[in-house]
DNA sequence: TCCTGACTTGACACCATGTAAAGTTGACAT
DNA sequence: ATGTCAACTTTACATGGTGTCAAGTCAGGA
């Protein structure tokens, strides 16, 4: 784990992110990518075994470098349930669009390759744990609407901060990042809790 | 618009429909429909001019087939907004089970091609107008949420709607077609209509 | 000085799409 | 019967991106 050099390794991460991010960039290349970081198109497969594993790579040190394991679970800290709810909205909402390009270039290929597939859904499935652990504590406050079981629930939640319906309402249809989350909140509620 | 012959085309589309319906078709290539119609690849390319085109030309066959318009167009046909707005979802939520081989192929490519990106477009803008008429119609109802103003409403719906979260709900999630289309008329309501 | 590891250069195999051109076949008009 | 035309086949090839391979460069350390 020593990464104290210019290291290639980091700028081809780097440069991968941030050809992703453009989101003109619609069909990122690998000699894009090289150029970009200003090496040879060998050069990646030097660090990379192919262009799947680098995107996923790409995730990792996004993730790493955003922290956002530390920010999900920084929502657990919430005392009630709904603070719990919202909090972890918050977090997960207000990380989508620093992921976006990558996800997006993820999600593309997710028929084509398994390993890509494989790699969402394993970013997925943490997802999903938020979700879950956020349903539960809402069912020990008794907030839990009681036609729903804690299952049901959390797919719906999952379902529902998915990253395709943020680019929906984000992307296609113009919202703003706060009226997004804003709207993610007040539905989660209506979803799953009930009055009083 | 006489089609009366065996005609090879009308082979092509259902070949390209059959493979695209069997998920296991994780990518399907023009040399695997020419074989599934018993046609040799090229003649693939006198009916289409190319892959995108063939696999647009395939959901109008299919919409023309399933006759989903008129589908739609019944949905219109509910005296109040509520019973409209679940006519709708009904309407479309069955649909997209048809039609989601297809839907798939098309958004799986819609990064790379921007005639692939403009033909869902379309087919979404049609969805999108049903979402519009069921929501001024609960609008005109006085059963609107006053908080949400009829673009913002549409947005969401259009967004719950999404064939992306019904993929989520019943292929991730393992839920049923009953359950899922129940779910989304529940949510719609919770979500659009106020009390009494 | 020589070695080694990181990187470059250039060539190439592979695979899918799409193009081009010549050959086959069957229906149909005369 | 013959000629023609359209639909389709066969074969070959260009293109573009991924991934492999092998030889070459070059700086830094023992």
């Amino acid at each position: 784990m020593s990464r104290n050099k210019p290291d290639t390794r980091t700028k081809i991460l780097e440069s991968t992110w941030r050809l992703l991010e453009s989101t003109t960039g619609d069909d990122v290349r690998m000699s894009d990518i090289a150029k970009e970081a200003g090496v040879s198109r060998q050069a990646l497969y030097l660090h990379f075994p192919n262009r799947v594993d680098l995107l996923i790579a790409t995730t990792r040190y996004l993730d790493e470098v955003k922290n956002i394991d530390a920010r999900l679970a920084a929502s657990r800290s919430a005392t009630t349930g709904l603070a719990r709810l919202d909090a972890f909205i918050e977090a997960w909402g207000n990380h989508i669009p620093e992921i976006f390009g990558v996800a997006a270039a993820l999600l593309a290929m997710q028929d084509k390759d398994p390993a890509a597939k494989e790699a969402w859904s394993d970013r997925m499935q943490a997802v999903r744990e938020g979700c879950e652990a956020a349903v539960k504590a809402l069912d020990q406050d008794g907030r839990l609407r009681p036609e729903l079981d804690a299952d049901k629930a959390t797919d719906l939640l999952w379902t529902l901060l998915m990253v395709h319906n943020w680019r929906q309402l984000t992307v296609a249809c113009g919202w703003t990042q706060e009226a997004y989350v804003d709207a993610m909140k007040t539905l989660a509620r209506r979803m799953l809790v009930c009055e009083t």
